[in-house]
RNA sequence: GUCCCCAUCGUCUAGCGGCCUAGGACACCACCCUUUCACGGUGGAUACAGGGGUUCAAAUCCCCUUGGGGACGCCA
Protein backbone atom coordinates (compact mmCIF):
# COMPACT_ATOMS: atom_id res chain seq x y z
CA UNK A 1 0.00 0.00 0.00
CA UNK A 2 2.72 2.31 1.26
CA UNK A 3 4.36 1.44 -1.70
CA UNK A 4 1.74 2.13 -4.07
CA UNK A 5 1.73 5.65 -2.82
CA UNK A 6 4.96 6.32 -3.22
CA UNK A 7 4.59 5.40 -7.03
CA UNK A 8 1.68 6.82 -7.36
CA UNK A 9 3.56 10.30 -5.89
CA UNK A 10 6.56 10.14 -8.17
CA UNK A 11 5.49 11.57 -11.56
CA UNK A 12 4.15 14.54 -8.81
CA UNK A 13 7.58 14.52 -7.01
CA UNK A 14 9.77 14.91 -10.49
CA UNK A 15 7.26 17.45 -11.80
CA UNK A 16 7.99 19.22 -8.76
CA UNK A 17 11.83 18.88 -9.00
CA UNK A 18 11.92 19.51 -12.33
CA UNK A 19 9.91 22.55 -11.87
CA UNK A 20 12.49 24.23 -9.31
CA UNK A 21 15.18 23.28 -11.56
CA UNK A 22 13.82 25.16 -14.46
CA UNK A 23 13.37 28.24 -11.81
CA UNK A 24 16.65 28.44 -10.86
CA UNK A 25 18.33 28.27 -14.20
CA UNK A 26 16.18 31.20 -15.06
CA UNK A 27 18.90 33.59 -14.26
CA UNK A 28 21.00 31.87 -16.50
CA UNK A 29 19.47 31.49 -19.81
CA UNK A 30 18.62 34.97 -19.12
CA UNK A 31 22.21 35.90 -18.94
CA UNK A 32 22.96 34.16 -22.18
CA UNK A 33 19.78 35.78 -24.39
CA UNK A 34 20.43 39.13 -22.80
CA UNK A 35 23.68 41.43 -23.74
CA UNK A 36 25.54 40.75 -19.93
CA UNK A 37 26.60 44.11 -18.43
CA UNK A 38 27.88 44.47 -15.18
CA UNK A 39 29.75 46.92 -13.15
CA UNK A 40 32.70 47.54 -10.25
CA UNK A 41 31.50 50.36 -8.43
CA UNK A 42 34.32 51.28 -5.69
CA UNK A 43 33.96 54.43 -3.37
CA UNK A 44 37.30 56.52 -3.91
CA UNK A 45 38.58 56.28 -0.38
CA UNK A 46 42.01 54.82 -0.20
CA UNK A 47 43.96 51.72 -2.18
CA UNK A 48 41.60 49.23 -3.61
CA UNK A 49 41.20 46.21 -0.66
CA UNK A 50 41.36 42.61 -1.51
CA UNK A 51 37.57 42.38 -0.79
CA UNK A 52 37.00 45.03 -3.90
CA UNK A 53 39.49 43.44 -5.93
CA UNK A 54 37.53 39.75 -5.83
CA UNK A 55 34.44 42.05 -6.65
CA UNK A 56 35.95 43.33 -9.46
CA UNK A 57 37.42 40.48 -10.48
CA UNK A 58 34.36 38.44 -10.13
CA UNK A 59 32.31 40.97 -12.47
CA UNK A 60 35.17 40.90 -14.84
CA UNK A 61 35.06 37.40 -15.22
CA UNK A 62 31.43 37.52 -15.34
CA UNK A 63 31.26 40.08 -18.45
CA UNK A 64 34.05 37.89 -20.13
CA UNK A 65 32.52 34.53 -19.63
CA UNK A 66 29.42 35.59 -21.27
CA UNK A 67 30.82 38.35 -24.22
CA UNK A 68 29.38 41.21 -22.09
CA UNK A 69 31.01 44.47 -21.53
CA UNK A 70 32.38 45.35 -17.13
CA UNK A 71 32.03 49.20 -16.32
CA UNK A 72 33.37 50.86 -13.69
CA UNK A 73 31.67 53.21 -12.15
CA UNK A 74 33.03 55.61 -9.36
CA UNK A 75 31.16 56.61 -6.34
CA UNK A 76 32.29 59.18 -5.32
CA UNK A 77 28.87 61.21 -3.54
CA UNK A 78 30.83 61.22 -0.04
CA UNK A 79 32.38 64.59 -0.51
CA UNK A 80 33.88 64.26 3.06
CA UNK A 81 36.09 60.90 2.53
CA UNK A 82 36.31 60.93 -1.72
CA UNK A 83 39.27 61.94 -3.05
CA UNK A 84 40.70 62.42 -6.52
CA UNK A 85 43.50 60.91 -5.91
CA UNK A 86 42.11 57.71 -4.60
CA UNK A 87 40.35 57.40 -8.08
CA UNK A 88 43.62 57.05 -9.55
CA UNK A 89 45.20 54.60 -6.92
CA UNK A 90 42.19 51.95 -7.53
CA UNK A 91 42.69 52.89 -11.20
CA UNK A 92 46.34 51.94 -11.07
CA UNK A 93 45.74 49.25 -8.52
CA UNK A 94 42.87 47.63 -11.03
CA UNK A 95 45.35 47.86 -14.06
CA UNK A 96 47.98 45.86 -12.05
CA UNK A 97 45.58 43.45 -11.34
CA UNK A 98 45.03 43.17 -15.12
CA UNK A 99 40.95 43.85 -14.70
CA UNK A 100 40.76 46.61 -17.49
CA UNK A 101 36.95 47.69 -18.02
CA UNK A 102 35.28 48.76 -21.61
CA UNK A 103 33.36 51.54 -19.87
CA UNK A 104 34.23 53.92 -17.37
CA UNK A 105 37.31 56.38 -16.14
CA UNK A 106 40.03 56.20 -18.99
CA UNK A 107 42.98 55.14 -17.22
CA UNK A 108 44.58 57.43 -19.13
CA UNK A 109 43.86 60.46 -18.74
CA UNK A 110 39.94 59.98 -16.57
CA UNK A 111 38.02 61.45 -19.36
CA UNK A 112 34.72 59.31 -19.62
CA UNK A 113 35.11 55.88 -21.95
CA UNK A 114 31.72 54.89 -23.25
CA UNK A 115 28.02 55.59 -24.41
CA UNK A 116 26.54 56.07 -21.04
CA UNK A 117 28.99 58.36 -18.81
CA UNK A 118 29.89 60.15 -16.90
CA UNK A 119 30.80 57.27 -14.61
CA UNK A 120 31.43 59.12 -11.72
CA UNK A 121 28.74 60.09 -9.53
CA UNK A 122 29.76 63.14 -8.39
CA UNK A 123 29.40 64.37 -12.05
CA UNK A 124 25.49 62.95 -12.52
CA UNK A 125 24.21 65.36 -9.87
CA UNK A 126 21.31 66.36 -12.78
CA UNK A 127 20.58 63.15 -14.48
CA UNK A 128 19.57 62.11 -9.85
CA UNK A 129 18.09 65.32 -9.56
CA UNK A 130 15.53 64.45 -13.08
CA UNK A 131 14.42 61.15 -11.22
CA UNK A 132 14.53 63.01 -7.80
CA UNK A 133 11.88 64.96 -9.43
CA UNK A 134 9.76 62.46 -10.95
CA UNK A 135 9.43 60.32 -7.29
CA UNK A 136 8.50 63.77 -6.47
CA UNK A 137 5.59 64.64 -8.94
CA UNK A 138 4.17 61.01 -8.38
CA UNK A 139 3.91 61.33 -4.68
CA UNK A 140 7.11 58.72 -3.92
CA UNK A 141 9.26 61.32 -2.39
CA UNK A 142 8.87 64.44 -0.91
CA UNK A 143 11.06 67.21 0.37
CA UNK A 144 11.92 67.57 3.99
CA UNK A 145 12.63 70.46 5.85
CA UNK A 146 13.37 68.80 8.62
CA UNK A 147 16.69 70.56 10.70
CA UNK A 148 19.67 67.42 12.06
CA UNK A 149 18.76 68.43 15.55
CA UNK A 150 15.02 67.93 14.57
CA UNK A 151 15.70 64.59 13.35
CA UNK A 152 17.97 63.24 16.21
CA UNK A 153 15.43 64.11 18.25
CA UNK A 154 12.70 61.50 16.55
CA UNK A 155 15.55 59.10 16.56
CA UNK A 156 16.20 59.54 20.22
CA UNK A 157 12.67 59.50 21.17
CA UNK A 158 12.09 56.34 18.80
CA UNK A 159 14.52 54.30 20.74
CA UNK A 160 13.71 55.42 24.16
CA UNK A 161 10.35 53.81 22.82
CA UNK A 162 11.88 50.42 22.09
CA UNK A 163 11.03 51.24 18.36
CA UNK A 164 13.96 51.32 15.39
CA UNK A 165 15.10 54.99 15.34
CA UNK A 166 13.32 55.35 11.42
CA UNK A 167 12.49 58.14 10.39
CA UNK A 168 8.40 59.01 8.78
CA UNK A 169 7.33 61.42 6.66
CA UNK A 170 6.40 64.29 8.86
CA UNK A 171 2.36 65.14 10.02
CA UNK A 172 2.50 68.43 7.64
CA UNK A 173 4.33 67.57 4.95
CA UNK A 174 5.11 70.58 3.13
CA UNK A 175 3.26 70.34 -0.46
CA UNK A 176 5.26 69.70 -3.20
CA UNK A 177 4.48 73.43 -4.75
CA UNK A 178 5.10 74.86 -1.78
CA UNK A 179 8.10 73.25 -1.18
CA UNK A 180 9.61 74.02 -4.44
CA UNK A 181 9.10 77.54 -3.94
CA UNK A 182 10.52 77.65 -0.41
CA UNK A 183 13.81 75.62 -1.96
CA UNK A 184 14.01 78.10 -4.75
CA UNK A 185 13.90 80.66 -2.21
CA UNK A 186 17.33 79.39 -0.78
CA UNK A 187 16.22 77.22 1.74
CA UNK A 188 17.81 73.61 2.58
CA UNK A 189 15.63 69.89 2.34
CA UNK A 190 16.45 66.90 1.28
CA UNK A 191 14.73 64.58 -0.74
CA UNK A 192 13.07 61.81 0.99
CA UNK A 193 11.22 58.66 -0.51
CA UNK A 194 8.14 58.03 0.65
CA UNK A 195 7.87 54.25 1.68
CA UNK A 196 4.05 54.55 1.70
CA UNK A 197 2.45 50.33 1.72
CA UNK A 198 3.40 48.13 4.18
CA UNK A 199 4.74 44.55 2.37
CA UNK A 200 7.28 41.96 1.70
CA UNK A 201 10.28 42.47 -1.19
CA UNK A 202 11.78 39.54 -2.19
CA UNK A 203 15.20 39.54 -3.56
CA UNK A 204 16.02 36.45 -6.02
CA UNK A 205 19.61 36.47 -4.85
CA UNK A 206 21.90 34.85 -7.43
CA UNK A 207 24.22 33.74 -4.20
CA UNK A 208 21.65 33.02 -1.69
CA UNK A 209 18.57 32.39 -3.19
CA UNK A 210 15.03 34.02 -2.28
CA UNK A 211 15.99 36.44 0.69
CA UNK A 212 12.20 38.60 1.56
CA UNK A 213 12.68 41.50 3.02
CA UNK A 214 9.17 43.55 4.64
CA UNK A 215 9.31 47.48 3.43
CA UNK A 216 8.82 48.88 6.88
CA UNK A 217 12.52 47.24 7.42
CA UNK A 218 13.32 50.64 6.58
CA UNK A 219 12.08 54.06 7.06
CA UNK A 220 11.77 56.78 4.75
CA UNK A 221 15.24 57.62 3.22
CA UNK A 222 17.14 60.15 1.79
CA UNK A 223 17.38 60.08 -1.92
CA UNK A 224 19.03 63.34 -2.60
CA UNK A 225 21.04 65.84 0.52
CA UNK A 226 19.82 68.82 1.25
CA UNK A 227 23.33 69.96 -0.44
CA UNK A 228 21.99 68.51 -3.44
CA UNK A 229 24.33 65.96 -3.34
CA UNK A 230 22.73 61.99 -3.58
CA UNK A 231 22.90 58.82 -1.46
CA UNK A 232 24.48 56.05 -2.42
CA UNK A 233 20.66 53.69 -2.71
CA UNK A 234 19.51 56.29 -4.72
CA UNK A 235 22.24 57.18 -7.17
CA UNK A 236 23.30 53.43 -7.68
CA UNK A 237 20.29 52.25 -8.37
CA UNK A 238 19.79 54.81 -10.94
CA UNK A 239 22.82 54.25 -12.65
CA UNK A 240 22.54 50.53 -13.14
CA UNK A 241 19.39 50.97 -14.55
CA UNK A 242 20.77 53.76 -16.90
CA UNK A 243 23.74 52.13 -17.80
CA UNK A 244 21.46 48.97 -18.31
CA UNK A 245 23.54 46.97 -15.60
CA UNK A 246 22.01 43.28 -15.76
CA UNK A 247 23.42 41.78 -13.26
CA UNK A 248 25.16 43.32 -9.85
CA UNK A 249 27.62 40.59 -7.93
CA UNK A 250 28.49 42.84 -4.48
CA UNK A 251 29.53 42.38 -1.31
CA UNK A 252 26.94 41.05 1.50
CA UNK A 253 26.87 44.66 3.37
CA UNK A 254 24.70 45.63 0.68
CA UNK A 255 21.94 42.49 0.75
CA UNK A 256 19.48 44.97 2.74
CA UNK A 257 20.37 47.81 0.37
CA UNK A 258 18.78 46.14 -2.20
CA UNK A 259 15.28 46.67 -0.55
CA UNK A 260 15.58 50.43 -0.77
CA UNK A 261 16.79 49.76 -4.12
CA UNK A 262 13.94 48.02 -5.29
CA UNK A 263 11.55 50.48 -4.16
CA UNK A 264 13.32 52.78 -6.69
CA UNK A 265 13.45 50.85 -9.27
CA UNK A 266 9.93 49.88 -8.97
CA UNK A 267 8.35 53.49 -8.13
CA UNK A 268 9.84 54.78 -11.07
CA UNK A 269 9.39 51.88 -13.48
CA UNK A 270 12.83 51.69 -14.14
CA UNK A 271 14.51 47.49 -14.93
CA UNK A 272 16.32 45.77 -11.85
CA UNK A 273 19.31 44.19 -12.47
CA UNK A 274 19.51 40.72 -11.08
CA UNK A 275 21.46 40.67 -7.90
CA UNK A 276 24.11 38.13 -6.22
CA UNK A 277 25.32 39.29 -2.55
CA UNK A 278 29.26 37.95 -1.71
CA UNK A 279 30.31 37.02 1.59
CA UNK A 280 33.07 38.82 3.29
CA UNK A 281 36.39 38.26 3.18
CA UNK A 282 37.59 38.22 7.04
CA UNK A 283 40.51 38.13 8.73
CA UNK A 284 42.20 35.61 11.02
CA UNK A 285 39.82 36.58 13.64
CA UNK A 286 37.10 36.38 11.58
CA UNK A 287 36.35 39.72 11.92
CA UNK A 288 36.14 41.78 8.94
CA UNK A 289 39.37 42.07 6.89
CA UNK A 290 41.07 45.78 8.23
CA UNK A 291 44.25 47.40 8.51
CA UNK A 292 45.12 45.43 12.14
CA UNK A 293 45.23 42.20 9.83
CA UNK A 294 48.00 43.79 7.84
CA UNK A 295 48.03 43.78 4.21
CA UNK A 296 44.72 44.22 3.26
CA UNK A 297 45.03 46.41 0.03
CA UNK A 298 46.06 45.39 -3.37
CA UNK A 299 49.23 48.57 -3.11
CA UNK A 300 50.37 46.44 -0.17
CA UNK A 301 50.98 43.14 -1.87
CA UNK A 302 52.28 44.70 -4.81
CA UNK A 303 55.04 46.41 -2.31
CA UNK A 304 55.54 42.96 -0.44
CA UNK A 305 56.23 41.37 -3.88
CA UNK A 306 53.62 39.61 -4.74
CA UNK A 307 52.47 38.78 -8.65
CA UNK A 308 49.12 40.41 -10.11
CA UNK A 309 48.63 37.08 -11.35
CA UNK A 310 48.61 35.20 -8.44
CA UNK A 311 46.59 37.49 -6.19
CA UNK A 312 43.90 37.53 -8.30
CA UNK A 313 43.90 33.31 -8.21
CA UNK A 314 44.02 33.46 -4.66
CA UNK A 315 41.03 35.96 -4.51
CA UNK A 316 39.48 34.33 -6.96
CA UNK A 317 39.81 31.05 -5.09
CA UNK A 318 37.82 32.61 -1.77
CA UNK A 319 34.28 32.73 -2.36
CA UNK A 320 34.26 30.63 -6.08
CA UNK A 321 35.83 27.15 -6.63
CA UNK A 322 36.35 25.14 -10.24
CA UNK A 323 33.92 22.66 -11.14
CA UNK A 324 36.93 20.09 -11.06
CA UNK A 325 39.07 21.29 -7.71
CA UNK A 326 41.82 22.76 -10.13
CA UNK A 327 43.53 25.87 -8.24
CA UNK A 328 45.88 27.20 -10.43
CA UNK A 329 43.85 28.49 -13.31
CA UNK A 330 45.16 30.60 -16.06
CA UNK A 331 43.49 33.66 -17.18
CA UNK A 332 41.43 32.09 -20.57
CA UNK A 333 40.48 28.83 -17.73
CA UNK A 334 38.76 31.11 -15.52
CA UNK A 335 36.96 33.09 -18.03
CA UNK A 336 35.64 29.96 -19.16
CA UNK A 337 35.16 28.42 -15.97
CA UNK A 338 33.19 30.90 -14.30
CA UNK A 339 29.54 30.67 -13.60
CA UNK A 340 27.79 32.26 -9.90
CA UNK A 341 26.20 29.19 -9.62
CA UNK A 342 30.16 28.16 -8.05
CA UNK A 343 29.78 31.15 -5.45
CA UNK A 344 30.60 30.26 -2.07
CA UNK A 345 28.06 31.74 0.18
CA UNK A 346 30.02 31.59 3.45
CA UNK A 347 32.63 34.04 4.61
CA UNK A 348 36.23 33.02 3.66
CA UNK A 349 38.88 33.62 6.13
CA UNK A 350 42.07 35.35 3.99
CA UNK A 351 45.21 33.06 4.45
CA UNK A 352 48.68 34.80 3.44
CA UNK A 353 50.36 31.33 3.99
CA UNK A 354 48.33 29.93 1.30
CA UNK A 355 48.81 33.34 -1.17
CA UNK A 356 52.52 32.73 -0.28
CA UNK A 357 52.57 29.42 -1.76
CA UNK A 358 50.39 30.87 -4.86
CA UNK A 359 52.82 33.62 -5.32
CA UNK A 360 55.76 31.23 -5.46
CA UNK A 361 54.20 28.63 -7.79
CA UNK A 362 53.81 31.57 -10.32
CA UNK A 363 56.78 33.37 -9.87
CA UNK A 364 58.72 29.42 -11.01
CA UNK A 365 56.30 29.84 -13.85
CA UNK A 366 56.91 33.29 -14.93
CA UNK A 367 59.39 33.02 -17.93
CA UNK A 368 62.90 34.08 -17.19
CA UNK A 369 62.85 37.67 -19.31
CA UNK A 370 59.54 38.30 -17.77
CA UNK A 371 60.70 37.17 -14.26
CA UNK A 372 63.65 39.72 -14.09
CA UNK A 373 61.55 42.36 -15.82
CA UNK A 374 59.46 42.11 -11.97
CA UNK A 375 62.81 41.43 -9.74
CA UNK A 376 64.73 44.56 -11.23
CA UNK A 377 62.66 47.34 -8.99
CA UNK A 378 63.27 45.20 -5.85
CA UNK A 379 67.45 44.88 -6.36
CA UNK A 380 67.14 48.43 -7.46
CA UNK A 381 65.48 49.48 -4.20
CA UNK A 382 67.81 47.19 -2.49
CA UNK A 383 70.80 48.99 -3.86
CA UNK A 384 72.03 45.99 -5.29
CA UNK A 385 74.51 46.43 -8.69
CA UNK A 386 75.28 43.49 -10.12
CA UNK A 387 76.80 44.68 -13.92
CA UNK A 388 76.74 40.72 -15.27
CA UNK A 389 73.10 40.88 -15.24
CA UNK A 390 73.60 42.51 -18.64
CA UNK A 391 74.09 39.31 -19.65
CA UNK A 392 70.77 37.69 -21.07
CA UNK A 393 72.43 33.94 -20.26
CA UNK A 394 73.81 35.29 -16.89
CA UNK A 395 70.51 36.18 -15.92
CA UNK A 396 68.74 32.67 -16.96
CA UNK A 397 71.38 30.93 -14.98
CA UNK A 398 70.57 32.88 -11.57
CA UNK A 399 67.12 33.08 -11.82
CA UNK A 400 67.16 29.11 -12.38
CA UNK A 401 69.34 28.71 -9.32
CA UNK A 402 67.30 30.99 -7.14
CA UNK A 403 64.07 31.14 -7.78
CA UNK A 404 62.93 27.88 -6.41
CA UNK A 405 64.13 29.81 -2.98
CA UNK A 406 61.65 32.77 -3.49
CA UNK A 407 58.46 33.17 -2.44
CA UNK A 408 57.51 36.85 -3.75
CA UNK A 409 60.04 39.44 -5.65
CA UNK A 410 60.53 41.01 -2.29
CA UNK A 411 63.03 37.52 -1.52
CA UNK A 412 65.18 38.65 -4.68
CA UNK A 413 67.43 41.03 -2.59
CA UNK A 414 68.76 38.65 -0.47
CA UNK A 415 69.50 35.80 -3.04
CA UNK A 416 71.25 38.29 -5.54
CA UNK A 417 73.18 39.79 -2.70
CA UNK A 418 75.44 37.12 -2.82
CA UNK A 419 76.41 37.96 -6.19
CA UNK A 420 76.86 42.06 -5.30
CA UNK A 421 80.80 42.26 -4.10
CA UNK A 422 80.19 45.16 -2.11
CA UNK A 423 77.66 43.52 -0.04
CA UNK A 424 79.45 40.33 0.63
CA UNK A 425 80.42 39.85 4.24
CA UNK A 426 81.23 36.51 6.42
CA UNK A 427 77.61 36.49 7.78
CA UNK A 428 76.93 35.39 11.80
CA UNK A 429 75.99 32.06 10.66
CA UNK A 430 78.94 31.09 9.43
CA UNK A 431 80.79 31.47 12.87
CA UNK A 432 80.91 27.59 13.72
CA UNK A 433 82.16 27.19 10.30
CA UNK A 434 84.79 29.52 10.72
CA UNK A 435 85.83 28.21 13.62
CA UNK A 436 86.36 24.35 12.50
CA UNK A 437 90.63 24.18 12.32
CA UNK A 438 89.84 22.27 8.21
CA UNK A 439 88.34 25.65 7.27
CA UNK A 440 91.80 27.58 7.14
CA UNK A 441 92.88 24.36 5.00
CA UNK A 442 90.31 24.75 2.82
CA UNK A 443 90.30 28.23 2.13
CA UNK A 444 94.12 28.11 1.42
CA UNK A 445 93.74 25.29 -1.15
CA UNK A 446 90.30 26.88 -2.89
CA UNK A 447 92.25 30.33 -2.98
CA UNK A 448 95.24 28.76 -4.74
CA UNK A 449 93.13 26.84 -7.30
CA UNK A 450 91.42 30.12 -8.11
CA UNK A 451 94.93 31.64 -8.73
CA UNK A 452 95.95 29.15 -10.78
CA UNK A 453 92.79 29.17 -12.72
CA UNK A 454 93.16 30.83 -16.00
CA UNK A 455 89.68 31.85 -17.39
CA UNK A 456 87.98 34.81 -15.90
CA UNK A 457 84.78 32.34 -15.48
CA UNK A 458 84.48 29.00 -14.16
CA UNK A 459 81.81 26.48 -15.51
CA UNK A 460 80.08 24.14 -13.57
CA UNK A 461 82.89 21.38 -14.97
CA UNK A 462 85.91 23.20 -14.19
CA UNK A 463 84.24 23.84 -10.37
CA UNK A 464 83.81 19.94 -10.26
CA UNK A 465 87.02 19.35 -10.61
CA UNK A 466 88.57 22.06 -8.69
CA UNK A 467 86.66 21.58 -5.76
CA UNK A 468 88.07 17.48 -6.17
CA UNK A 469 91.27 18.92 -5.79
CA UNK A 470 90.63 21.11 -3.12
CA UNK A 471 89.42 17.88 -1.27
CA UNK A 472 92.59 16.44 -1.75
CA UNK A 473 95.32 19.43 -1.11
CA UNK A 474 93.03 19.95 2.34
CA UNK A 475 92.71 16.60 3.06
CA UNK A 476 88.98 16.99 4.02
CA UNK A 477 85.48 15.58 2.82
CA UNK A 478 82.14 16.30 3.62
CA UNK A 479 80.77 19.12 5.16
CA UNK A 480 83.67 20.12 6.50
CA UNK A 481 84.33 20.69 3.02
CA UNK A 482 81.58 21.93 0.91
CA UNK A 483 80.49 24.30 4.04
CA UNK A 484 84.06 26.43 4.39
CA UNK A 485 83.72 26.86 0.54
CA UNK A 486 80.15 27.89 0.69
CA UNK A 487 81.40 30.13 3.07
CA UNK A 488 84.07 31.83 1.05
CA UNK A 489 81.74 32.33 -2.14
CA UNK A 490 78.45 33.64 -0.33
CA UNK A 491 79.35 34.37 3.33
CA UNK A 492 77.10 31.52 4.85
CA UNK A 493 76.80 27.56 5.48
CA UNK A 494 73.60 27.52 3.96
CA UNK A 495 72.55 28.12 0.36
CA UNK A 496 72.01 27.35 -3.33
CA UNK A 497 74.25 24.52 -4.85
CA UNK A 498 77.70 25.84 -5.19
CA UNK A 499 78.37 24.27 -9.07
CA UNK A 500 75.32 26.73 -9.75
CA UNK A 501 76.82 29.68 -7.93
CA UNK A 502 80.19 29.54 -8.19
CA UNK A 503 79.92 30.02 -12.63
CA UNK A 504 77.48 33.12 -11.94
CA UNK A 505 80.96 34.96 -9.97
CA UNK A 506 84.02 35.95 -11.52
CA UNK A 507 87.00 34.63 -10.62
CA UNK A 508 87.81 37.88 -9.39
CA UNK A 509 85.61 38.76 -7.24
CA UNK A 510 85.97 34.60 -5.82
CA UNK A 511 89.29 35.36 -4.98
CA UNK A 512 88.34 38.33 -2.96
CA UNK A 513 86.11 36.61 -1.06
CA UNK A 514 87.79 33.89 -0.12
CA UNK A 515 90.86 36.49 0.87
CA UNK A 516 88.39 38.08 3.12
CA UNK A 517 87.82 34.57 4.99
CA UNK A 518 91.55 33.81 5.27
C1' G B 1 16.66 45.72 20.28
C1' U B 2 14.47 44.55 15.19
C1' C B 3 15.38 42.42 10.44
C1' C B 4 18.68 39.65 7.29
C1' C B 5 22.80 36.39 5.98
C1' C B 6 26.15 32.39 7.28
C1' A B 7 27.96 27.46 9.71
C1' U B 8 32.42 20.67 6.48
C1' C B 9 39.82 19.51 8.64
C1' G B 10 43.86 25.19 11.74
C1' U B 11 42.75 27.81 6.68
C1' C B 12 40.56 27.81 1.36
C1' U B 13 37.12 24.37 -0.26
C1' A B 14 34.39 19.65 -2.85
C1' G B 15 29.72 17.77 -1.60
C1' C B 16 23.48 20.06 -3.88
C1' G B 17 19.39 12.44 -0.32
C1' G B 18 22.31 6.62 -1.37
C1' C B 19 28.73 6.86 -5.07
C1' C B 20 30.96 9.72 2.06
C1' U B 21 34.24 4.38 6.77
C1' A B 22 33.57 12.87 3.78
C1' G B 23 37.55 14.22 -1.58
C1' G B 24 41.30 18.11 -3.02
C1' A B 25 44.66 22.36 -1.80
C1' C B 26 47.72 25.35 1.80
C1' A B 27 49.98 24.76 6.43
C1' C B 28 51.81 20.78 9.78
C1' C B 29 54.45 15.90 10.82
C1' A B 30 57.37 11.62 8.96
C1' C B 31 60.19 9.38 5.26
C1' C B 32 62.72 9.60 0.37
C1' C B 33 65.77 12.64 -3.05
C1' U B 34 70.03 15.83 -1.90
C1' U B 35 77.48 15.63 1.22
C1' U B 36 73.97 22.17 2.93
C1' C B 37 69.45 25.09 2.12
C1' A B 38 65.47 25.21 -1.16
C1' C B 39 62.77 22.54 -4.93
C1' G B 40 60.64 17.82 -5.84
C1' G B 41 58.46 12.81 -4.46
C1' U B 42 55.77 9.44 -1.03
C1' G B 43 52.94 8.78 3.22
C1' G B 44 50.35 10.57 7.80
C1' A B 45 47.34 13.22 11.38
C1' U B 46 43.02 16.54 11.33
C1' A B 47 36.35 18.42 9.90
C1' C B 48 30.22 17.68 8.78
C1' A B 49 28.70 23.31 15.74
C1' G B 50 24.65 20.93 19.10
C1' G B 51 19.66 18.99 19.46
C1' G B 52 15.18 17.50 17.34
C1' G B 53 12.43 15.95 13.09
C1' U B 54 11.36 14.14 7.58
C1' U B 55 13.10 9.59 4.98
C1' C B 56 14.22 2.74 3.87
C1' A B 57 18.59 6.25 3.70
C1' A B 58 20.89 12.93 5.73
C1' A B 59 27.09 16.53 5.65
C1' U B 60 23.10 17.21 2.10
C1' C B 61 15.85 18.74 3.34
C1' C B 62 12.85 21.18 7.72
C1' C B 63 12.70 23.28 12.81
C1' C B 64 15.05 24.93 17.30
C1' U B 65 19.50 26.24 20.01
C1' U B 66 24.35 28.07 19.91
C1' G B 67 28.07 30.75 17.57
C1' G B 68 29.82 34.31 13.80
C1' G B 69 28.69 38.38 10.55
C1' G B 70 25.77 42.29 8.29
C1' A B 71 21.92 46.15 7.96
C1' C B 72 18.94 49.59 10.54
C1' G B 73 23.13 57.26 8.33
C1' C B 74 21.82 63.67 4.75
C1' C B 75 28.54 56.62 4.63
C1' A B 76 29.29 53.43 0.62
Amino acid sequence: MKTTGFVLLWPLIAWVLSAQKFYSEAPLSASTTKNVRVRFAPSPTGYLHVGGARTALYNFLYAKRFGGQFILRVEDTDLERSTEESMRMQIEDLKWLDLGWDEGPNPADYSDMGPYGPYRQSRRKEIYMDYANRLLEAGHAYYDFRTDAELDAIKDALVKAGKPPQIDAPKDMVPLAEARKRVAAGEQAAIRFHVKEKRDYVVQDLVRGDVRFPSDMVGDFVCIRSNGMPVYNFCCAIDDALMKITHVFRAEEHLSNTLRQMMIFEALGLESPRFGHLSFILGSDKQKLSKRHGATSCHDFKVKGYLPEALNNFILLSGWSSPDGREILSREEQISLFTHERFNSAPAVFDETKLLWMNSMYLRALPHDELWKRIEPFLKEAGLSIPQAQDAQWRDHALTAFKTSMQTLADAPKLFEALDDSKFAVKPEAAEVKGWPESQKVWAAWKAELSSHAANKISETEFAAMQDRVKEQAGVKGKHLFMPIRVAVIGQPHGTELKILVPLLDKSSLLKRVEMCL
